[in-house]
RNA sequence: GGAGAAUUAGCUCAGCUGGUUCAGAGCAUCUGCCUUACAAGCAGAGGGUCACUGGUUCGAAUCCAGUAUUCUCCACCA
């Protein structure tokens, strides 16, 4: 029976997975064995796969696979997160574009359409992650609204606030006008912008002098509070304890000192706007200045400006430096650049703002949070990224968690009318708080006040396996702590510190061992791959055109962990070719026929050498396993496969044309394909599960299955047959070599004589035959004149060509041989008369050297001889 | 403004605590092959002052210092 000349994926991936669904096989329950476990990062529930899950959960299905045909019980948990702002966006937009306005809508309505619309398109990521071939068990997927997730993250805030680390005050938070919430420190990324300083006059109370100061918010100034100076700073000096008048507005405020100001910078003067700068805000605490706060939610001036309310800020930035222009109270204006945050979510720019925010305290829980890092109870992958969470850890401050948004979980803080207010998990213990503190439970409400995303999230290693509200349960006990993270560095402080530290708080456990921090997806170019830019390929698309295992070897051939991926087509390309290459070396097989025989000597010695370069193989990806360099272990799979496997053994063992194998070599063959389709499968599990259940392999017995076949185990190997093969290998090279330079067809067969000294040639005399195509090998104990020599090793070799050879060139080619062994055995030399190598170097470097220069020694000798002999 | 990282073949990257894994891999390139598993392939070949300048050392791609370029993270100076 034929197969077809190349592989085709889509057939087998969608038989594969689902039958890998039936048939249970990514579902976990604890049992005796060691648990595997892995927790998928929730994508957003609005998500679309980009290369960047595909990154990430190939890589975590590799992991995940691996565990599993090692015999451990692995369980892969997915996923989605609400992602309180950005899903709430979103909703927002869509409400918009049906044309109702989120305020027009009450809490209870907004949330509906919320929950429909997450029905309707969340969880759109999971589907497409299952064509990735993704191993998780999917009657675990949570989402971290559900109600179970929903009930660990309020009670962990009670826990929180019991504790102490939760507190509610007015401090100065960014603020999102556009998202219409409070944001934390994490939340907001900071650009670099182009602006306008503007030096503005103030003019001084009962005097014609002005003060003039800088500034890049002009919009500010009706909220200004004071102007100050540095005290040490002459220039200013008779203006202390004056009063100047806010232009346009003409209200008076006090000129104050402190030495915060900078006297080079702008003038030296500095208007103060306690309600909208936080440098502002302290300095006006300090000085027990009036806060005056112009703006609205939405960015806009409101009545307390006095001029220009309703506009929106940026408007009003400009129409105010118009008026004072006109006013002639501009001195100039210069370009200035500066650092302005803005919401990582709305990319609105964020306005500091002063406000009664939730706050969770961090310095005392970042601390075993660091230790666990410090101390390698947890590992970071790279470990470079230590000295930023370090650095993280130890300036961490107070986090606000609160967010005036609708979609996530409500802070469970209670107010009567007085606006009084008590934690409470419901609405009746909060009446019972009240009552018991003798307060009045009036008009009790909760506010529109919902957590920080992040808040949920931290708890997701242990939510998932209810760990929060029943520490004592079997499955948590099992699973937890899980043991690799797989996630992307930008991530690192948001979600893998939040964490460790809710992790720690709850269990005196990390949450996993190993954090795996996977680069960035970038284009050929360098450029991040994002969908504004339009430079990021479709992953579904990716698949369907190079099979699944082609993109996901695509993705992690050149992936080293914290490395950024130049991805680029061409790799897929790679992938897919090495699918195809596996299946052709499966049609091969398959296409023998056989003749009951045992293996003949020469099969015998390849198939120990197989066996022994596969075992070197396996310790080799073992090893690159153990350090997470899965690039290295992909790359070591497919050299074994490609190389040593296809190209070598296969090529060994072949029979002649329509000539039949032995039945015992087949067995080996098969016994050989079946192990490196195992090595095979975390990286390619549709084409190896296909090739598995091939009826060359015989009738599989239920569950027997590529995704549960045992994994290769390191057994120890013969070095020597390595290296006494490559000699062999060296051998066959040189004479396609000469073939090729002297412009000889693969099909003239050769004579070849071995003066072998060193290596046992006898024994791979057949192989040498075949794959050399050798016409005649002879072992000779002399030089054979009029030949092409060339060294193998320490053994010299002869072609006998029917043409005489051309002895120019082959004076030429020895003669440069000689010069470059001549020049090596100088630097030996050089370095062995060296009397402080000797005496300082170690005793094996130095005898080593001799080695160098012995074997030199030796090559010459034999090369001069044959130069000779050329006469 | 601070911190970290990178710079090795045309491209993407290995190269651990200095010395036979020391100058490597994959891809790409070039030459020859439609050899009956595979042209998505086979065989062979070429290709690098290890960014630059010093230093340490018997010995440096590897350690140190400086320079250049690039990247990332962190940071509230109007």
């Amino acid at each position: 029976m034929s197969i077809a000349k190349t592989y085709n994926p889509k057939e087998a991936e969608e038989k594969w997975y689902s039958y890998w669904m039936e048939n249970g096989f990514f579902r976990s329950t604890p049992d005796e064995r060691e648990p595997y476990t892995i927790v998928m990062p929730p994508p957003n529930v609005t998500g679309v796969l980009h290369m960047g899950h595909m990154l990430n959960n190939t890589i975590q299905d590799v992991l995940i696979r691996r565990a599993r045909m090692q015999g451990k019980n692995a369980c892969w948990v997915p996923g989605t997160d609400h992602a309180s702002i950005a899903t709430e966006a979103k909703v927002v937009a869509m409400l918009k574009e049906q044309g109702i306005d989120k305020k027009s809508i009450t809490r209870e309505e907004f949330l509906k359409y919320a929950w429909e619309w997450k029905e309707k398109y969340g969880g759109i990521i999971l589907k497409q992650l299952e064509k990735l071939g993704a191993s998780c068990d999917w009657d675990r997927t949570k989402f971290t609204m559900d109600p179970d997730l929903s009930e660990a993250v309020i009670d962990t805030f009670i826990k929180f606030y019991k504790e102490g680390y939760i507190y509610r005050g007015v401090r100065m938070v960014n603020w999102d006008p556009q998202g219409k919430t409070a944001l934390s420190d994490e939340e907001v990324i900071r650009k670099e912008v182009n602006q306008k300083l503007y030096y503005i006059r103030y003019q001084i109370k009962d005097s014609d002098e002005y003060v003039t100061i800088a500034t890049t918010r002009p919009e500010t100034i009706m909220a200004d509070t004071a102007i100050c100076i540095n005290p040490n700073d002459t220039r200013y000096s008779h203006l202390q304890g004056r009063t100047a008048l806010v232009p346009l507005i003409n209200r008076e405020i006090p000129i104050i000192t402190d030495e915060y100001v900078e006297m080079e910078f702008g003038t030296g003067c500095l208007k103060v706007t306690p309600a909208h700068d936080l440098n502002d805000y302290e300095l006006g605490q300090k000085h027990n200045l009036e806060v005056i706060d112009i703006l609205d939610d939405d960015g806009t001036l409101n009545e307390k400006a006095q001029i220009l309310v309703g506009e929106d800020r940026f408007i009003a930035r400009k129409k105010v430096a118009k008026m004072l222009e006109e006013a002639g109270q501009i001195d100039k204006i210069e370009d200035y650049k500066s650092q302005v945050g803005f919401s990582e979510r709305t990319d609105a720019a964020i306005e500091p703002k002063l406000s009664m925010q939730w706050f969770c305290k961090m310095d005392q829980l970042a601390k075993p949070a660091l230790e666990y890092v410090e101390d390698g109870t947890i590992k970071l992958i790279p470990e470079k990224f230590f000295a930023s969470y370090k650095h993280w850890m130890e300036n961490v401050k107070d986090w606000c968690i609160s967010r005036q948004l609708w979609w996530g979980q409500r802070i469970p803080a209670w107010y009567n009318d007085r606006n009084e207010w008590v934690v409470a998990k419901t609405e009746a213990e909060a009446v019972a708080e009240f009552e018991s503190l003798g307060k009045s439970t009036n008009g009790i409400r909760q506010e529109d006040d919902v957590l920080d995303t992040w808040f949920s999230s931290g708890l997701w290693p242990m939510s998932v396996f209810d760990g929060v509200r029943h520490p004592d349960n079997a499955e948590f006990n099992y699973y937890y702590p899980t043991n690799d993270l797989v996630t992307a560095p930008e991530i690192l402080f948001f979600w893998v510190a939040r964490m460790i530290i809710m992790g720690h708080d709850y269990t005196q456990k990390p949450p996993f061992r190993n954090v795996y921090l996977t680069g960035i997806v970038r284009d050929k170019l360098g450029r991040k791959m994002s969908k504004s830019l339009g430079n990021s390929p479709d992953p579904i698309e990716l698949m369907e055109q190079y099979g699944t295992d082609g993109v996901r070897v695509g993705m992690l051939l050149s992936s080293p962990a914290g490395n950024d991926l130049m991805f680029d087509v061409s790799y897929c390309e790679q992938g897919r070719n090495f699918a195809n290459k596996i299946w052709n070396a499966f049609r091969l097989v398959k296409g023998w026929e056989t003749v009951d025989q045992p293996a003949t000597d020469a099969q015998k010695t390849a198939a120990t050498w197989f066996e022994n370069r596969f075992n070197q193989a396996v310790a080799d990806i073992d090893e690159h396993f153990a350090n997470y360099r899965l690039s290295d272990a992909l790359m070591s799979t497919y050299k074994l496969i490609w190389d040593d496997f296809c190209a070598w053994y296969l090529e060994l063992v072949k029979p002649a044309y329509q000539a039949p194998i032995e039945t015992e070599t087949l067995e080996t063959v098969k016994t050989f394909f079946e192990k490196v389709l195992a090595l095979a499968h975390p990286f390619m599990p549709f084409l190896t599960e296909e090739l598995w259940h091939d009826e060359l392999f015989g009738a599989r017995e239920k569950g027997d299955c590529a995704i549960v076949a045992t994994y290769p185990i390191t057994q120890p190997f013969d070095e020597q047959i390595i290296k006494e093969f490559e000699v062999v290998q060296q051998v066959i090279s040189e004479v396609r070599s000469i073939r090729n330079t002297k412009g000889i067809s693969p099909k003239v067969a050769l004579p070849l004589a071995i003066n072998a000294t060193v290596i046992d040639f006898k024994k791979y005399q057949e192989s040498i035959i075949k794959l050399a195509n050798i016409a005649e090998l002879t072992f000779v104990s002399e030089k054979v004149h009029g030949a092409v020599s060339f060294l193998a090793g320490k053994d010299e070799c002869y072609v006998a060509l029917e043409s005489n050879i051309d002895v120019a060139a082959e004076k030429e080619r020895i003669t440069k041989e000689i010069a470059y062994l001549k020049g090596f055995l100088a630097s030996v030399e050089k370095k062995l008369s060296n009397e402080r190598f000797v005496q300082n170097a170690k005793p094996e470097i130095v005898q080593n050297e001799q080695n160098k220069k012995a074997d030199a020694e030796a090559k010459i000798a034999i090369l001069e001889e044959s130069l000779r002999s050329l006469g």
